[in-house]
RNA sequence: UGCCCGGUAGAGUAAUUGGCAACUCAGGGGACUUUGGAUCCCCUGUUGGAGGUUCGAGUCCUCCCCGGGCAGCCA
């Protein structure tokens, strides 16, 4: 007998996600593909992304999210979001929304298949009444520190409970007490009735129904006992029609209880296909140390744009696109591993090249006074809002006497290679003028430099000079009187291990980036910005992308989070010489 | 020392299922350039080991080595 869930009948709403990059073949659209060949499922795809509620979601997520949704759209099926509530003591209603939030905000669409393990509570408890029914499962007494010592251990087998060989009259009685409060929590528990002797822990006489007198979000106080997720985890996709249930590798050896669990029911089976989890270089990813960071005050919360969750990565700039394009590349196998942080850096460099507007924005303002242009002379100079998409148009950009530039763009000593402005020299200002250092003040005490002086050649307005000289340096710049002051956030790699949680006795934090952060306070951004909206993503040239803060930046004052920084050939340039040096 | 899974360039994945080991990222070099960005071109480097089957093995077989997971009334 095959039992459809009530998901099948429902409509489809047509996911409208695409991506850029061609998906690889990968084992998971094997097996699918197999099944369709041979019509297990009625040509059925429907897979199911279910999350518990009691944190974050994060870009490991975001894997299995693009991988059960994708499939679904490739496959002209379908995916349910299901919430796997069935433990009240940890899930909260706020995990509920942000899970809901952030998988919406990728860019997926369950249609109206939102769904509740909880949805199944009374489903679940007549399976439960069935296999009692069958002698397969039995109300044990056993305290849990007598159930843990009656399992055995890793190469010994267990000792059946005492309570084993219960009459299934005394089974049935008993559970139904158990559901109607009668029992302390902890005093008894369900469990199923299958080898005590079983190499897989999982088949010892699992729990599956145990005593909570606990307030649920959803189903408040109806219930007092409350399924395994074991149970009712395969017993939900059962319900619901899923054909492929997509999860990660430690439930491979969960798979012959569901197995023997949907068997003994004899109802619609899944096929489980167990896949590795995501790993990322120089960040954790597991919703207990992502906890310890929040709870700890290592960062300023869940959605700390240096954090790895979805919340984070949108604060702190990345598009879903790059995310899913992101998820496409690393593909999915059963090995374990580390993917390196580059490649989400790439991808959010990829997709904001294409779209980014371009912007001039100083980070550490070095005052240049150009002494041969006109006092109270301001001149408006097309720039060009990206070079990659003409039909993102031009706009205008304020010149005049006195500009900030980058302190780094100019060097008193310039080492070898080093294009930019020196004593002397000629660069370009970006959609400017060309113009040559002529002076240099310093602080008298500490010898910082403090200005420069400038001259101006007039015949190169717009940056090109009409005898075809050449400059090798392009500066970014702004007009001091015109500029807008913003505080700009620096963002690094949460920690400075490529793996923080390699060495098991060393704790993960030791390995937390101190320069994680750094916010600067007067950085000088050019004025089209004086209306930039919360969230919206610029490409500061030569730089780096920023996003304003949706949380802190306002009119007022304006805050950017610096999602990546622009590849930088110059830094490796200097690195390397640095090197030489030292060597 | 029980059960399960896995091992392909530095990293992540492919390989028409037994037929020239490739793609992306990273790294190196060059071209181009009003972003030292982008783009384009080139380069470095790979099937854990030993046997076996075969005309032919990353793929099939045997043994070994290495890595990971599992003893919640968590998921």
């Amino acid at each position: 007998m095959l039992k459809l869930g009530n998901g099948n009948k429902q409509k489809n709403e047509k996911n409208t996600v695409t991506t850029t990059v061609t998906p690889p073949s990968n084992f998971i659209r094997e097996i699918i593909d197999q099944d369709l060949r041979t019509n297990k499922y009625g040509g059925r795809v429907h897979t199911r992304f279910p999350p518990e509620p009691n944190g974050y979601l994060h870009i490991g997520h975001a894997k299995s999210i693009c991988l059960n949704f994708g499939l679904a759209a490739e496959y002209g099926g379908w995916c349910n979001l299901r919430f796997d509530d069935t433990n009240p003591s940890k899930e909260e209603i706020e995990y509920v929304n942000s899970i809901i939030e952030d998988v919406r905000w990728l860019g997926f669409d369950w249609g109206d298949r939102l769904f509740y393990t909880s949805d199944y509570f009374e489903q679940l408890y007549q399976y439960a009444v069935q296999l009692i029914k069958k002698g397969k499962a039995y109300v044990c007494d056993l305290s849990p520190e007598q159930i843990k010592e009656y399992r055995g251990t890793l190469t010994e087998p267990g000792k059946e409970s005492p309570y084993r060989n219960r009459s299934v009259e005394e089974n049935l009685d008993l559970f139904q007490r158990m559901r109607a409060g009668e029992f302390e929590d902890g005093s008894r528990v369900l469990r199923a009735k299958i080898d005590m002797a079983s190499g897989n822990l999982n088949m010892r006489d699992p729990v599956i129904y145990r005593i909570l007198h606990a307030t649920h979000h959803r189903t408040g106080d109806k219930w007092c006992i409350y399924p395994m997720y074991d149970f009712a985890h395969c017993l939900s996709d059962s319900i619901e029609g899923i054909t492929h249930s997509i999860c990660t590798l430690e439930f491979e050896d969960h798979r012959p209880l569901y197995d023997w669990f949907l068997d003994e029911l004899n109802v619609h089976h899944p096929r489980q296909i167990e896949f590795a989890r995501l790993n990322l270089s120089y960040t954790v990813l597991s919703k207990r140390k992502l906890l310890e960071l929040v709870e700890g005050g290592y960062v300023t919360g869940w959605d700390d744009p240096r954090m790895p969750t979805i919340s984070g990565l949108r604060r702190r700039g990345y598009t879903p696109e790059s995310i899913r394009n992101f998820c496409e590349r690393i593909g999915v196998a059963k090995r374990d591993s580390i993917v390196d942080i580059a490649l989400l850096e790439h991808s959010i460099r990829e997709d904001l090249n294409k779209r980014a507007p371009r912007v001039m924005g100083v980070l550490h303002p070095l005052k240049v006074i150009i002494d041969n242009y006109p006092e109270d002379q301001v001149e408006e100079l097309e720039a060009i809002n990206n070079p990659e998409d003409p039909t993102m148009g031009t706009r205008k950009v304020p010149f005049s006497r006195i500009l900030y530039i980058e302190r780094d763009d100019f060097r008193e000593n310039p080492p070898k290679k080093f294009f930019r402005l020196a004593p002397g020299r000629e660069v370009r200002l970006r959609y400017a003028y060309y113009i040559t250092c002529v002076g240099v003040v310093k602080d008298e005490n500490t010898g910082e430099v403090v200005e420069l002086h400038c001259t101006y050649d007039p015949e190169t307005r717009g940056g090109w000079a009409p005898d075809g000289r050449k400059v090798k340096g392009t500066l970014h710049w702004v007009s001091a009187p015109h500029a807008l002051e913003a505080e700009v956030r620096l963002y690094d790699r949460l920690f400075t291990k490529e793996n923080p949680c390699a060495e098991k006795n060393v704790d993960f934090k030791t390995y937390l980036n101190p320069n994680s952060l750094v916010v600067l306070t007067s950085c000088r951004v050019e004025p089209s910005l004086a209306d930039a909206a919360p969230g919206s993503r610029y490409q500061f040239e030569r730089q780096g992308y920023f996003c304003v803060d949706s949380v802190d930046s306002t009119k007022e004052k304006l805050v950017f989070n610096r999602i990546v920084p622009l590849r930088d050939s110059w830094a490796k340039i200097e690195k390397a010489q640095k090197q030489q040096k030292s060597a």
